[in-house]
DNA sequence: ATATCAATTGAAAGCCTTTTCACGATATGT
DNA sequence: ACATATCGTGAAAAGGCTTTCAATTGATAT
């Protein structure tokens, strides 16, 4: 048998299609008995209605379009957690679009609203500003809520969600100078993310405030390059502190310095950025910067149906906590 | 100014709407230069035609839907980049449904049904049969087409793309004997996933072969109870090898054995499944059983888009190669 | 010149909803 | 009892596209 349609309900329910219609969005507006006695005949035939014929006639698809550049990196899924999470409790459903770094931005954006998403999340640490006023500009042409997720944006126009990379950059390094330490090198990625340019500036300031050579030292993101790169250090660089901006490249780094006769943290103490699965699976496990990732999802998703659905917003740049998760790597 | 239509175009081109249709999607139907004037006026406009409404006339939503339980878990994401990719060329868009443990499966599909996808892609390893046939039914009865991405399932005919489970665990397994281990442990779920049922099945099978006593050890996901578990192994059980079901288990163990005083691999082997970027970042670096995740993924997404499109299929179950990575792990 | 056929185009129906508008019925106030 | 407001309902339009069918055109064959 076909799928029932609102056709097929009206018609064995006695009533108009528009009354069914009613039934399922407008409710209260329609007489409880009437009412039962259409919700029996729409259980009855298992009416599901059409979201795409609905999406059709109000121009609403109830889908929000979720634009990332590689799904596979931890930070990006987890982020998908947050928001799936929200988006399930507020009904709506996720569409996801990849855009690779070789494709061009405009088509693409432009591509995604012709899909009829009635708002963007934005999911991208390696956005640059010229980047973000394109997208805004066509988003705002049609009309399309959106919100920025982990991107570090000035504008102020711009909604985001983030947390304050520089800050958070600033307090790690200043716990390893707390420590005493004093060749801290910053380990950092050779791609300029915007949010590792954030660390590096926060790392740059604390050293400086401590009259500190600040020492960045930029790698690969792929780990047996890294390894490669590491080794450099233990033959003819002093250094008594590392901080990687990712767990990743500070767990990479780690091992490569045992295997170098370091003792970690006596002889080096070292730290990340993150907090993910990788600092616990570490030897000796990895004190890091944790940053909340999941909510980061959560919260933009629960902006962006504030903004599609025209709520009062007071703040639309909104800033999450960050806090310092302490393990043995550094003392 | 409001999104151009299919109207707005049919009229500054001068011909019907029926026309500018075609140019879109049977473009050999209309003559050349009435194609040529179309397509001018089409770029003019930034005409780009309305999915929605697209999908309502054609019953067509080139759009999939992807189901899956926990988006954050590693083997997830990297499958699902692996669509994502396919989808890419085949212009088809993806939906993402997370269905929890505790929702309601059938309601859950049926839900998705009345999406309008045109085909659907089931991920999930921790699938009961009774839970696949009862997604199977709804969407035969819908008539939707649809694979299952590493399930275990012996159904013939239910389409799936995976890899053999049951081979794997027992290739890995006589890895280790013939290293000359004799109490090698299998690290397993505490919850039953089928797929790591089929790699106890295979390290059972290798186990019996050689006369030696096969020993499941059954733990929990999380790291920090792990490691509780773990201790017991070095206080009073003999080992001389492990496997760990998922690399972040393997690792997890590695750790708190060498924590122990215990050598890797002198004293203990270790060897891990899915050769995630955690057997990478250990040290020892991890033998892992490679599960070519991505290409599961991008595998089933193509075995989709034939489905969908009614074209000939020679094979609807599909089994990848799996191989081994030697680390230093084990000798 | 006429009949036949293929190529090209347009008119209109249909896809399944939501939503506006108007109408009759019922309730409210005086 | 009468005017007025409210409630519940149905008819019909609208949303933007695809697709069928028929009409027109031009070309080819006789």
């Amino acid at each position: 048998m076909p799928q029932a349609t609102i056709y097929s309900v009206a018609i064995a329910a006695g009533v108009s299609l528009a009354t069914v219609s009613r039934v399922l969005n407008n409710p209260e507006k329609v007489k409880e008995d009437t009412r039962e006695r259409v919700l029996k005949v729409i259980k009855e035939l298992g009416y599901r209605p059409n979201v795409i014929a609905r999406g059709l006639a109000s121009r609403k698809t109830t889908t929000v379009g979720v634009v990332i550049s590689d799904i596979t990196r931890a930070s990006v899924s987890e982020m998908l957690g947050g928001i799936s999470d929200i988006a399930l409790n507020y009904q709506y459903s996720i569409k996801i679009f990849t855009i690779h770094e070789d494709m061009d931005v405009i088509d693409s954006v432009q591509k995604i609203v012709s899909e009829q998403v009635d708002g963007i999340l934005y999911l991208n640490d390696e956005l640059s500003d010229k980047r973000v006023s394109d997208v805004k500009r066509i988003l705002d042409q049609n009309n399309i809520p959106y919100v920025f997720a982990n991107v570090v944006t000035e504008d102020e126009e711009t909604p985001v969600v983030s947390i304050d990379y520089e800050k958070a950059g600033y307090e790690i390094t200043k716990e390893l100078i707390a420590d005493n330490r004093k060749n801290i090198y910053l380990l950092s990625t050779a791609r300029r993310y915007s949010v590792n340019e954030k660390k590096e500036a926060g790392y740059i300031k604390a050293m400086e405030e401590a009259s500190l050579d600040p020492k960045i030292f930029r790698t690969s993101g792929d780990t047996s390059v890294n390894r490669q790169h590491f080794s450099s250090f233990f033959a003819d660089k002093k250094v008594d502190a590392a901080i990687g901006v990712r767990d990743s490249i500070a767990v990479s780094f780690m091992n490569v310095a045992v295997q170098n006769g370091r003792e970690v943290p006596k002889d080096i103490a070292i730290a990340g950025f993150q907090n993910t699965k990788y600092a616990t699976l570490s030897r000796p496990m990895l004190t890091s910067l944790d940053i909340p990732v999941y909510d980061i999802g959560a919260v933009s998703m629960r902006l962006l149906t504030k903004l599609m659905n025209d709520q009062e917003v007071e703040n639309i740049r909104i800033s999450l906590p960050h806090f310092i998760v302490k393990r043995e790597s550094t003392k």
